[in-house]
DNA sequence: GCGTCTTTGTAACAGTGTGTGACAACCTCC
DNA sequence: GGAGGTTGTCACACACTGTTACAAAGACGC
């Protein structure tokens, strides 16, 4: 089936496995594409600088310690790039790596190639027209009147207004706004957040809770939304809904 | 002193390496728990069909294709058993999937037993009194026009006003108000509050209730609703509703 | 590339919360 | 009434947390 002459689009695939780069590159190729693969981060962010790419097809489980999330975090900070995410858990966590990396969509192994074809196809219709196109419902956290969206990474006032917050201060808030009442430890908002762990003596959350606070709390003196638990660490006291 | 006879803690570990179970086992065990230990989803079911579990320890990567995350899915459609996930160093993917499944902690391994045990017990703590859920509606409990919101970590007056509570004083009195005249030693509630047991000639919780009391009762020296009894400790005398 | 602006990590300092020992007041039992 | 033990309170030291300022690192525009 002759493809008709078009911009031959990019696809990145970066995968540990040998195997299913390979599978991946020569399905792909047959189908038309252009296709790089991949083993890793680092190999990931070159052919990035390299060659602008149209979607990258992004292992979860990747070996060297590297984690697909953190790469999938990665791409979202620098670009709008459509990425589908390989995966072989199952629906939960696919549900998870959307909330909080904003990967389009995904894929579990093992996957029949006809599939991830159209899922390709999908996904680079859904973005081809520039903007974001709303297709699935937002993910939505609603507290007190607040609004956290997720899927653009914004914060709400309850009047409407928007709220300025950075990638540091909406990370810890997206996951302690998605369990009111429980309490995270330092160490543990600093794994959720970009899965690294503490060492000690480290202020950072400590600012950062504080930054936080300065922009969301009435009076930061006395925080109504996050407090704290001395000795402990953090919990979030807004009430759902 | 003596400890009071008190109900033996029974734990469910879920793990498919043998050591681990055995370690886990053992060294709980000579904390004085029950200890029950399994290898996968089935033996689990079984387990807990067969006598009630406080706590499940729960591995994320069992052997023979099975998922720790679905029996934490499991577990949390059946029933609000406590659950602490045992992860892998830096799978951070897991943890968020894990505490959004609904596990109550989370522990990466290798892990230090002391450490294991002291979030066991910081997680009974919390669990222990009534099902706290998540997401369910305000937890409130009333007692003579005041109201303490668990959930908010809030105590208001009769009047609205909200009174400033440290972290320590919060707890004590959540601990207490759940209970309304049941009488708690201080070493009870040292446990309760704290997770660690109180030493002899330990004045901390005196000097809490009577900071507790200078914020919440009309005469500090005639108390009305945290009142003391000698030789055994203090009781909450609020009246609910 | 370069300079500029934003965001983040770190150190320093101030303020708050808590554990501890001392002592006074109190209770109970003899 | 006195002895011995228990409780309330205070003061103080220390640990924990909040906040600020500044430097380093990163993002952005040109």
């Amino acid at each position: 089936m002759a493809e008709p002459a078009r911009r031959q689009e990019h696809l990145l695939v970066v995968d540990d496995d040998g195997r299913i780069r390979q599978m991946l590159a020569r399905y792909f190729e047959d189908e038309g594409y252009r296709v790089t693969t991949v083993d890793g981060g680092k190999a990931m962010r070159e052919a990035m600088a390299r060659a602008p790419v149209d979607l990258v097809m992004l292992d979860l489980m990747l070996g060297q310690g590297e984690n697909g999330l953190d790469l999938a975090r990665e791409l979202r900070a620098d670009s709008d790039v459509p990425i589908i995410m390989l995966t072989g858990r199952d629906d939960v966590v696919d549900r998870i790596v959307g909330l909080e990396v904003g990967a389009d969509d995904y894929i579990a192994k093992p996957f029949h190639l006809r599939e991830v074809l159209a899922r390709a196809k999908s996904v680079l219709r859904r973005k081809a027209p520039a903007a974001v196109s709303e297709e699935s419902a937002a993910k939505m956290i609603r507290f007190d009147g607040w609004q956290l969206d997720l899927d653009r990474r914004r914060l709400l006032r309850p009047d409407g207004s928007d709220v300025a917050l950075t990638t540091g201060e909406f990370d810890i808030l997206a996951v302690m706004a998605r369990h009111p009442g429980r309490v995270f430890s330092r160490d543990m908002l600093m794994e959720l957040t970009r899965g690294r762990s503490l060492d000690a003596f480290d202020r950072t959350i400590d600012a950062q809770i504080a930054r936080l606070r300065r922009k969301i709390e009435a009076d930061p003196a006395q925080p109504e939304l996050v407090k704290s638990v001395r000795g402990v660490g953090y919990v979030f006291t807004g009430k759902a809904g």
